[in-house]
DNA sequence: TACCGAAGCAAGTGCTTGCTTGCAATGACG
DNA sequence: CGTCATTGCAAGCAAGCACTTGCTTCGGTA
């Protein structure tokens, strides 16, 4: 009951925002009576905290699978499967991610929470590019953290929009990672550069 | 009056949401009755319709002021400065632009005027590369739209997120912009290139 | 002066909201 | 069999919502 009513309540929260999750809506989502709900929660904004904390550590406990190396080897590579991962999770969660955005700021008991994966991927990414800097496998002459913006900007907004303008994103998530990265480690200036045909 | 409906319905719709906006709010923010607000608009939606409508003419005629240039020459310097401007129009309308992302979907009347910037800019930036593309200015085996969208997606995170999260945005939007374009022109790689210091 | 359109004000309508109360039904466990 | 915790159901409460009605007030124009 308790696990059907943050399941519901997570739901309801990610198509309506707060406001437009009503207890009635998350009750019959649950297929549970109203009154029920608040026998398990003392507020609806406790069972929403409790339904983003759940999904914040769905989410980082599924990027843990799949976690950029300590020590940067091939950073195209390492980079590619980290971020696919990111993307699929931001893909899966585009609507809730939306309307946190959206809500970030009206509700700070939620702020926090709902900041939780982004920061985790940030920091993940910024550590990453760090040690790559060091080892130099990556040019030194560009702040980590603007380029660790720079890639996940590209991860983030793809996730947040395809859905909205499917013409912007042509290619599907995988090659449009790897397109992401081509274009940010390679460059997309032509001049001076060997192994191209233009 | 009519005037400043429109304005006090923007600012309040884009810091709570259509649900959020109250017509209370929007007539108290106006300086005016109730009433006078159904007076004007048939409703609350007519209302938030018209108000969106004007804010994206305002921000598209302000885009205008910086277009990119239909033959393409310097690269580079043509794309940061449109997409500086851009940048700065996004920091501006950054919690309008949440918020709307937040409600898309929700209200079909208010979807297509919502994301009539962002139409404009994708559409101009992918034009561009393009352009440039004919001309030799940029490699031209990465698709332009994906390229676009590289490109878009820096600016449109650092617009939506520097005031959630500041300290991943470091240096001033134009020093950002900069940034972003010479990862994305150069490209992070250290390996083979002249003219690097590591 | 007479008139008219635009605005204010007070009140109210019907609906939805978060949340509560009281009581009956169910089912697991001693 | 008795007990007790969990759920359902019906009803309701106060507040807030979009929107309406009827009437007054006021400034400009004829």
């Amino acid at each position: 009951m308790h696990d059907r009513l943050i399941e519901a309540a997570h739901a309801v929260f990610a198509e309506e925002g707060f406001r437009g999750a009503t207890t009635r809506k998350i009750a019959a989502r649950a297929g549970v009576n109203e009154v029920t709900l608040f026998r398990h929660f003392a507020s609806k904004e406790e069972l929403v905290a409790a339904a983003v904390d759940r999904q914040v550590e769905a989410s980082i406990t599924m990027l843990e699978r799949s976690p950029l190396p300590a020590e940067p080897v091939d950073v195209a590579g390492e980079l590619r499967r980290f971020l696919t991962a990111t993307l699929f999770g931001f893909m899966a969660a585009h609507q809730a991610v939306r309307t946190s955005l959206g809500e970030w700021g009206h509700r700070p008991v939620l702020d926090d929470r709902l900041s939780g994966t982004s920061r985790y991927v940030s920091n993940e990414v910024e550590r990453y590019l760090v040690a790559a800097q060091e080892r130099g496998l990556i040019r030194t002459d560009v702040d980590h953290v603007v380029a660790a913006q720079a890639l996940l900007s590209a991860i983030f907004a793809h996730g947040m929009l395809h859905q909205m303008t499917p013409e912007r994103f042509p290619l599907r998530p995988e090659e449009s990672v790897a397109m992401y990265l081509k274009i940010m480690i390679e460059g997309l200036g032509a001049s001076k550069r060997e192994g191209d045909a233009g």
